[in-house]
DNA sequence: ATTTTTGCCTAACGAATGTTAGTTATGACG
DNA sequence: CGTCATAACTAACATTCGTTAGGCAAAAAT
């Protein structure tokens, strides 16, 4: 991918996330490059390219980031808190890339969709494991695997709703937080 | 407004959950109520008046909701527990309508984006002034409070993701069993 | 020095967008 | 019966949409 490519996919990313993929035009991404609309098709077969990048470059770092901890960490309270790390840093290291993989995947071709949705079941089964396996070493609650994901889960996937790059948490931070307060729970 | 008018925000509500406010076109919501376009403007000011009515019914639904319970309830623990009951509650019997508050709000003019974020950070307060409550009749752990009220509305703003009608579970069992993930945690 | 490639341009395409104007059929109410 | 309201219609509007075709100037490669 040349230079200028990746250049027009990033002003593209920012634009997705503030507008949302179908409510940003072909034209709105020229305007932000400083060419016009014509122009683009130099270097883009069409806008859903732009969208289908962004959603598998995404889903190849957030799997690529749980294998590494998989295969680093033997633990499964160390995988899952390193898991929550890798998915947070991946994320506010790709803030704008992130929101669009989040909110408008939707808009991929049914093919498309149907991979991607594969690649995202694969990834949150990655998590399911992690918490069965805390279970059987006897680290963790026997709470319903399932459920206990999922919280994991909608935390992480609402960062990107909330996180803002100006704020006084890091990454890292972030995730430590997450990870405590999932483990410790509420209750005193 | 007329049983036609609450039949088209229906349909519009279900479309809007499945492609998008942005991507779903006067003439789809038209279609599905077996009507011309232009007949729709007899009823409605304009396509965004759907998206306004949808979010903002729905705000007014889930903080009439969190008020009868801090209304009912006094121990924070059973305020949390009711909260996140009613919230399930209130999501699963307005599937399609709390997708769109969930995802299509951004697409509000600025100004009545703006009174919904407003009416959004009032209901979030709610959570917060309960987790701290907690804290304070020493129910709760010491945990950040912030933190704590972001990761409980994580779980219940991202049921909508994965809700599923004929699920198994009820929008009761669910909030329950939320509610004691949250507050047992993961760590035996 | 000549050719090729790159990166942009203008112009235009057909289709879809939200919306309006004006009209008509139907049925309720006086 | 005549009046009015309702709910739909057809036709059209000005824009905007994603995209294609063809050309032109400058830089890179030969």
């Amino acid at each position: 991918m040349t230079n200028r490519k990746l250049e027009i996919l990033t002003l593209a990313q920012h634009l997705f996330k503030e507008r949302g993929y179908s409510a940003t035009s072909v034209r709105d991404i020229a305007k932000a490059a400083g060419v016009e609309a014509a122009s683009l098709y130099s270097h883009i077969n069409g806008k859903e390219e732009l969208l289908d990048r962004t959603c598998f470059t995404m889903a190849e770092r957030f799997i690529l980031g749980i294998k590494e901890v998989n295969d680093i960490y033997f633990d499964a309270a160390l995988k899952l808190k390193m898991a929550v790390d890798t998915h947070v840093n991946i994320l506010s290291n790709n803030i704008d890339a992130s929101v669009v993989f989040q909110r408008d995947w939707r808009h991929l071709n049914e093919e498309r969709r149907a991979e991607f949705i594969e690649l995202r079941n694969a990834y949150e089964e990655e998590f399911r494991v992690i918490v069965q396996n805390g279970i059987d070493e006897g680290l963790f609650n026997e709470v319903d695997v399932k459920f206990a994901a999922l919280t994991i889960l909608s935390s992480l996937n609402w960062i990107v709703e909330w996180y803002n790059t100006e704020g006084s948490l890091s990454a890292s931070e972030i995730a430590e937080n997450l990870y405590n307060f999932i483990l410790t729970g509420l209750k005193k």
